[in-house]
RNA sequence: GGCAGGUUGCCCGAGUGGCCAAAGGGAUCUGACUGUAAAUCAGACGGCAACGCCUUCAGAGGUUCGAAUCCUCUACCUGCCA
């Protein structure tokens, strides 16, 4: 995976205090002691850590946005711990909406490698503040029942546990003792690295203030150290809802899950009211240069400038610039307002390689095409999108839901672009 | 332990024997406008070999020509009284 420009690679001297640039970018929704925080940053490096838990094969947007935070810390001199969770993994941090599925052991050592390697290309592992990877397995397989409820269960009262949000929300519902006893273990994590490699701030989700702030705690109660910790905020689309989350899924970070086409189009769509906060938050373009991005915006909003720009700005840091420009390259020839015929076939074929193709025969109609290539969930559908006005091949509206592919405007004799609505867009390649 | 009520489509929620694939709202999709944005207005919104057929109203069984609606049992939830 090629590392990208934007993603920057060296160590530059610091004009604005780290902390100033990360608020100035919107990215501190709490914090601990500020001041203390802030002296803290400003005396030298300071070893901190982010973790991940494996409860999927992938990161997401809402981890990028940890892993992005960690590299910006880490381009300020200071030095990351990235921890992968292969103990925590195993129990579940409690959410809102109720008991996790407990994952196997297996599967989740499998998840730990993949995500390991996956963090790994977002962080710098040379120089000084070389970042080190750990997995809290490591030491919590080690240790046994009694110490830790004698050396860290001790310093947590259960009506402190119990008061907590997350907590009391699932009393009613339930929870169970594994989930409830989380909260212990991401202490003794951070206590772990405290004592092991100095490491004095953690930094995480909002949705994990509770856990941050309980381990600056334990760091006090069992050793007396002075411990930091920072969240950020909850990344929400225009109507308030989480960003990262559609209906049609999850936006993942592995190609596999999601290609590097479907990434790019997922920013690409950025709401106007929300697109400068994304560009300050996950690319390194400089605060200056965003509000400069944004004043042009409004001069000239059809051109989506910072769209555009957000998406590639992402796309190359998650799969490299060279994917970026093919994304690109893709989304210009669908969605641009020249003749499709125009396009050469190797331009029109990786287009359409990057959104998604489906091989139909030739005795496919485009119902059956609309099913095929994924934009549809069912025939019913797709004659209800062909109904409603909401189904093109090549660009012109369908009317019959039995018209043959085969007999449309064939681009380079077998080739069909399909797209439903105003953004969706699927290829066929017809087999005769 | 006793008494009362509840479990409906993705979510909320109406429906208490046929006119029910099931009101209304939200979400979602599409159209118009525009800019692969938002807002607004309009339409759609279980499936299929589709003027018909099939599967759905917690689960299983029953009554009936006919059930989401009535009865029985099971599971879960909510009040009130011990």
């Amino acid at each position: 995976m090629a590392r990208s420009d934007p993603y920057p690679r060296t160590l530059e001297t610091p004009v604005t205090h780290v902390l100033d640039d990360l608020d100035a970018r919107g990215l501190v929704a709490h914090a601990t002691d500020r001041d203390a925080l802030r002296d803290a940053l400003s005396s030298g490096p300071v070893t901190y850590y982010v973790g991940f838990d494996p409860t999927a094969p992938s990161l997401h947007v809402g981890n990028l946005l940890q892993v992005l935070t960690a590299r910006r810390l880490q381009l300020a001199g200071h030095k990351p711990l990235i921890l992968v969770g292969g103990s925590t993994g195993l129990i579940g941090d409690p959410k809102q909406s109720g008991e996790r599925t407990m994952n196997s052991k297996e599967t989740v050592a499998a998840w730990v490698e993949r995500i390991r390697d996956q963090v790994s290309r977002f962080v710098s592992f040379e120089g000084d503040n070389a970042a080190v990877l750990v997995n809290n397995l490591d030491w919590t397989s080690q240790i046994n029942t009694i110490d830790f409820l004698r050396d860290i269960g001790k310093h947590f009262p259960i009506n402190r546990m119990l008061a907590r949000d997350v907590v009391s929300n699932r009393l009613e519902s339930g929870i169970s003792y594994t989930e409830f006893s989380y909260v212990l273990l991401q202490s003794l994590d951070f206590l772990e690295l405290y004592r092991r490699h100095g490491c004095v701030l953690q930094t995480g989700g909002s949705d994990q203030w509770g856990n941050l702030t309980a381990g600056v705690e334990l760091i006090r109660r069992a050793d007396g150290g002075k411990a930091h910790a920072f969240a950020t905020p909850l990344i929400t689309k225009a109507d308030g809802t989480k960003f990262g989350k559609t209906e049609s899924g999850t936006i993942w970070l592995d190609p596999e899950l999601m290609s590097p086409y479907a990434f790019h189009q997922s920013w690409i769509q950025a709401e106007d009211s929300k697109v400068g906060e994304y560009l300050k938050q996950f690319t390194f373009l400089g605060v200056e240069e965003v509000d400069q991005l944004m004043a042009e915006h409004a001069q000239a909003p059809g051109r989506r400038a910072p769209q555009r720009r957000l998406a590639h700005e992402l796309t190359s840091i998650v799969h490299g610039t060279p994917e970026a420009e093919a994304a690109e390259l893709a989304a210009t020839a669908l969605f641009g307002r020249g003749e499709l015929g125009d396009l050469p076939e190797a331009t029109l074929a990786a287009a359409l390689t990057e959104a998604g193709v489906a091989d139909v025969g030739p005795d496919s109609t485009v119902t059956d095409a609309l099913v095929a290539t994924g934009l549809v969930d069912s025939r019913s559908a797709a004659r209800r999108a062909i109904a409603d006005g909401g189904a093109y091949v090549n660009n012109e509206r369908v009317s019959d839901p039995e018209a043959l592919v085969a007999e449309a405007n064939l681009l380079h004799n077998s080739w069909a672009v399909l797209r439903r609505g105003k953004r969706q867009i699927a290829g066929v390649k017809l087999h005769r």
